[in-house]
DNA sequence: TATGAATGAGGGTTCATTCAT
DNA sequence: GATGAATGAACCCTCATTCAT
C-alpha cells in the first residue's frame, strides 16, 4: 500500500533524526536505526541507499521547511522589521520541529564525510545559500527603507540567522523565554 | 627529555585540532594523526591512552584559556559595557586561534560519542559552566548599574556568548569592520 | 494453464543461464533474474527451491543433450572415426546452444557452494561419467578395431571431450574454423 | 623483519590459492584466509588492499611463470617440435605447480566480478596475450619449417594450450604414461 | 622510549529467501 | 498463482588499540 510505504520512510526519517541529533552521524548505526524503527536493517536500503542519504533527505527537508517560511514572509506587503519579527515568531512557534534544522545547520555537519560533500555541494549549498539570500534580501529592503541601520546585509543576515539558533540552546541552560526579548534585543541593535 | 616529551605532545595536539577542525571527530583517523605529525601510531598511545583523551584535552585547553580571559576582564575596575567591548575585542584579536574553540564549543561536539560523555560530564561541563557564570556575573553587574536592560542575565550571556561564535561562520568575515559592526549591534541591543 | 507455467520455468531458465554465463554464479542475482524474465522475484521460488536449482537444472539440462547425442551416435552401424568425426560435427552445428554446456562442465562449476556439493555428487556426477562411459565406449571399440592406436580409452575420452570445450575458445581469439582442422587434428594424431 | 613480511604475505597467497581452488572466489571469505593462515582478518589488509587483489596477484604470478618458460623454450636452437615437446615436459614436471595456473587460465575466471574486470584488462589480459603470442610464434616457425602441417597458427596454439590444461582434469592422471602419450597424440595430429 | 605490524570487534551493505497481500 | 516488500545472515573492510621488538 501506497501509505504503508510512506509510513515506513517516515518512520525511518523519524528515527534517525532523533538519533542523529541525539548522538550525531557517526555514532548512530544503521542497525540501531533500524532497532529503533522496528523494522529490518535490510529494510532501510529499500529506502534509502546509504546511511548519508538519509542524512542528506533530513537536512534537505529542513532546509526546505525554513525555505517555505521565508520565502512568505518575504513577500508579505509589511515593514520588513515586522518580516523579521514574524520570521522570528514562525521559528518559536515551530522551535521542537525547527530543532533538528538548527541542529543540521551547524557548519560541523558540513564535514560529516568526505564522500558525502559532493552531494552536499550540489544538493545542500544552494539550498542554504538560497535561505541566505531570502534573508538577505529582508535586510536589503528595510536598510533602503530606512528600518534598519546602514550595516552590510550579508552581515545581518549571518547573525540573524544564528541568532535562530541560539534559541535552540534556552532548555539547556534552563532559560524560559518566549523570544519576545531576544527579538527586542536584536530589532532595537539593528535599529537606524 | 623533559623537553622533547613536551614537544611531542603538543605536535599531536596541534595537529589533531586541525584536523578535527577540518574533517571533524570521527573521520579523523589515529593514523592520519601520527602521519601528519610525524610520529609512529604507537607513540600517541603514550602520550593519550585513547584519541577521545585527545580530543577532551583540546577541549579543556580551549575552555581554560576562554576562562583566564574573562577571569580577568571581569575584575576590571571598568564600566559592564566596557568589559564585554573588551572580550569582543580579545576575541576578534584572537579569533584565528578562537576558530578552535568556537569548533569546539558546539552542541554537536558534546555528543561526540557514548564513551565521552562520562568524562565531559566531569570535566568539561564545569568549564563551560564556569565560563557562563563569569559572563553572566559580567550581565549581572551591568543590569545592577544600570548599564544594560534588564533582562534575564542568563539570557544574556547565552546570546552573546553564541554571538561569539557567529563571527567565525564566514571565512570571508572583515574582522575590523564587521568585529566593530557586531559589537554595535549587540551593545545598542541590550542597552538599557 | 500448463503451457504458461512451462513458458514461464524456460523463460527463467533461459535468462539465467545468459546472465551465468556472462557473469558466472555468484555475481547473477536473483533479482537481475527476475528483471531479465520480466516476472517478480518471488515468482522465481515457485518454480525453483532455491538459485542453486537453476543451475543444476541447467546443467542437467546440458548433460542429457550431451548424453543423447552421444547414445545416438554410439549405436550406429559405422567406424568409430566416423563417430567421432559426426560427434564432432554435432558438437559444431550445436555450438552456440552447446556454449552453455562448455561453461556448465569446467570443474570450477562442481566448485560452486559447499551445499550444492551433496546434489551434484547425486544428479550431476553420474550423468558426467555417463558421458565419458559413452565416449569412452567408443573409443575402445575404436581401438579393438584398429581405428584408433593403443592409447588408454580414458585419456582418449578426456582429450576428445576437452577439445571439444577448445572450440569455444575460438571466437575470442578469432579463428575462423568450421572444427574440420581441429576434427583432422585429432584423428590423425590418435590413428594407428 | 624483511623475511617475515615476505613469509606471511607467501603465507597468505598459499592458503588463499588452495581455497580459491578449492571453493572458487566467492565461496572464500577473508575471514576463512585469515584462519587458515592463522592470522588476524585485519593483518590481511595489511598486505592486500583487497580480496580480489590477492586473487589478481596469484594469477598475475602464474602468468608469469608460464611466460618464462615459454620465452625460455622459445630461444632454443632446436626444431620447434622439439620445443612444444619440451614444454610438454616441463608442464608434466611442474604439473602440481601447474595446476594452480591452470585453475587461473579458465575463461570463467575472467568473469569474476565487475570491479575486477578493468584490472583484468590492464593487467592479465596483456599477460595472456603474451603467452598465446609466445606460443604462436614457436609454432608459426614450426609451420615455416614444415615441421608442422600449415594450420592457422592461431589454431594450434588455442589448442595446444587448452590441452596442457586437459592434463590438469584428473587427479587420477598418470603423468609419466598418459604424458608422454598426449604429448605423442598432439605432435603427430599436428605432424606434416 | 619509539615503532609499526598485528589484532579483532564492529559497521555499512548485499542478497537469497520468506511471506503477507 | 503472482507479487515485491521485508528479513537478517553473512560479507568485506576499517580503525582504535595492543604488543613484540
Amino acid at each position: 500500500m501506497k501509505k504503508d510505504r510512506e509510513k515506513i520512510k517516515e518512520k525511518i526519517l523519524q528515527v534517525a533524526e532523533e538519533m542523529f541529533i541525539k548522538k550525531g552521524f557517526f555514532p548512530t548505526t544503521v542497525d540501531e536505526i533500524a532497532k529503533q524503527a522496528k523494522i529490518a536493517k535490510g529494510t532501510i536500503y529499500l529506502y534509502f541507499p546509504t546511511k548519508e542519504s538519509i542524512y542528506l533527505t533530513l537536512f534537505e527537508e529542513k532546509l526546505k521547511i525554513g525555505i517555505e517560511i521565508l520565502q512568505k514572509v518575504k513577500n508579505m506587503p509589511i515593514d520588513p522589521r515586522e518580516k523579521i519579527s514574524l520570521i522570528f515568531d514562525d521559528w518559536f512557534s515551530k522551535i521542537k520541529k525547527a530543532k533538528g534544522l538548527a541542529n543540521f545547520l551547524t557548519l560541523e555537519n558540513i564535514n560529516i564525510s568526505p564522500k558525502i560533500i559532493l552531494l552536499l555541494r550540489k544538493k545542500i549549498h544552494p539550498k542554504i545559500r538560497k535561505i541566505f539570500l531570502l534573508v538577505k534580501e529582508i535586510f536589503r529592503e528595510g536598510i533602503e527603507k530606512k528600518s534598519f541601520k546602514n550595516y552590510d546585509s550579508k552581515l545581518l543576515s549571518v547573525v540573524f540567522l544564528h541568532l535562530l539558533q541560539t534559541t535552540l540552546l534556552f532548555p539547556s541552560f534552563n532559560i524560559k523565554e518566549d523570544g519576545k526579548n531576544l527579538k527586542e534585543i536584536f530589532l532595537k541593535g539593528v535599529e537606524r
